[in-house]
This record gives C-alpha cells, structure tokens and sequence, in this order.
DNA sequence: GCCCAGGTGGGTA
DNA sequence: TACCCACATGGG
C-alpha cells in the first residue's frame, strides 16, 4: 500500500499565495516611510501587537526621534520612556540602541552600508547584533534592504503547521528554506506573501472558531493546531 | 482576571 | 539539543 504522492511543494505554496492574494490583494509592506522606520518597527513588534508597537513609533515621530542620529543621541532611558507603550520596552531600549550603536560604530551611520551588500553577509551582520534574531533580521533585510530572504513569523509557522506543510516542530530555518527553495527568488513575491499570511493569520488564526470564511479554508487542516 | 500579540536571549538538564 | 522563563503593554 503506497500512499498517493501530493501536490509538490512549490504548488501548495503557490496556491496559498493565490487564494490569499485573491483574497486580500497587494498588501503594500511594510508599514513603514523609511528603512530605519522598518528596523524600529521590527523591534518594537517583537511578540507584542502591532497596534501597540504604532504607539510607539507615533511617539518616537512627535518627538523627532525616528532617525539612526537622534537615536544615538537620546538616552537609553528617555528611549524607553518614548517605546513604553510596545511593552518589553526596557529590552527593547537595549536593542534598539545596540542597533543603533553598531551602525555608527561600525558603519559611519549608513544603514545601507549595514545591510546591503550580499545577502549572507549582511544577514551575519544583523544576527551579531543583540536583541536581532532570525526573524526581525530577515525582516529588515527584505523591507528595509530589499533582500530576497523569507521572513517567517508566528502566524506562518501556526498556518504551514495547521494545514501540514510543515511538521509541528519545524524550524524557523527550515521553514525559511521552504519558501526560498520552492519559489523563485523574488523580493517583490516574498513581500507580498509575507505581508499575506499575517493579514490571513490576524483575520482566521485568532481562534478556533475563526476559521469559517478562512481561503484556504478547503485545504485539509489540523484544528488543533 | 486571563490570554495573547508580526521574538530574543539567558539559564538549566 | 530541548525546554523554561523574563521581558510588559493594551485589546479581546
């Protein structure tokens, strides 16, 4: 008895990436007017909600702060008192002035310089910062740098798992080469399908129950999971 | 009141 | 390597 081989890879990501921009169209990512809005961003939002990561960067703009040079110049603490609303904002101070500090230690205040270059490179250099892990530096390398390398979040992990493209204990490495192995290497699709799954995942993958009206509602699914 | 959100790093077995 | 845990706010 063998089993029926599935759909490949590359046709199930395929199809979720149809259905969901069927569904959702151009989602235009990511939020943010500059690549160092991007780096804050991705820190700030670092298991909080983006809702609550927006507060703070609405006060990091009324304050003028929203540069690599004013962040240099303001004070940790004041630092923390502007991103208070994000939450883990003490953690989140550190980090964003170990960014901020590595930028000019190392890369005379160039952001580009920081994360241009080639991909591999740049993306050790983002690794080596503290508080920059896997997640928040394929994001800045594919928003703010234009890198194409899969961001895989929360919400993919919890869609690939529930509907058995991925194993339950899948790696955030794993399921990065999944992506960028079964598809064409294209930042403009990697964005998109990024940006996709997070609207799909805030909109069905809340709870249970708001699976009803999901796209790929009709793709086998574990709900359990 | 409880649970969670667009993670990461440090500690322990 | 594989789990725990702290970090902390605001919305459902």
């Amino acid at each position: 008895m063998t089993a029926m081989p599935g759909p490949s890879t590359h046709v199930i990501l395929r199809d979720i990436y149809d259905r969901l921009f069927r569904a959702y169209g151009p989602q235009h990512w990511w939020p943010a007017e500059t690549p160092t809005e991007v780096v804050v961003g991705a820190i700030l939002a670092q298991n909080t909600a983006w809702a609550n990561a927006e507060r703070a960067i609405a006060n990091l703009k009324r304050a003028g702060c929203l540069s690599l040079s004013a962040l240099r110049d303001l004070s940790e603490k004041e630092l923390a008192r502007l991103i208070q609303p994000s939450g883990t904002y003490r953690v989140k101070a550190a980090r964003l002035k170990a960014f901020v500090d590595v930028v000019w230690r190392d890369h005379q205040g160039s952001l580009d310089a920081l994360v241009g270059g080639r991909l591999p490179e740049a993306r050790r250099r983002l690794l080596a910062i503290r508080g920059v892990g896997p997640e928040t530096a394929d994001a800045i390398l594919l928003y703010a740098a234009g890198h194409a390398t899969f961001v895989v979040d929360a919400y993919t992990q919890r869609i690939l798992r529930r509907h058995f493209v991925i194993a339950p204990g899948a790696s955030y490495e794993a399921t990065r080469l999944l992506f960028q192995q079964h598809l064409p290497r294209d930042t403009v699709l990697f964005n998109e399908y990024h940006a996709l799954l997070v609207a799909l995942g805030k909109k069905h993958c809340r709870s249970r129950a708001a699976c009803t009206g999901c796209p790929l509602e009709d793709i086998a699914h574990d709900e359990q999971l």
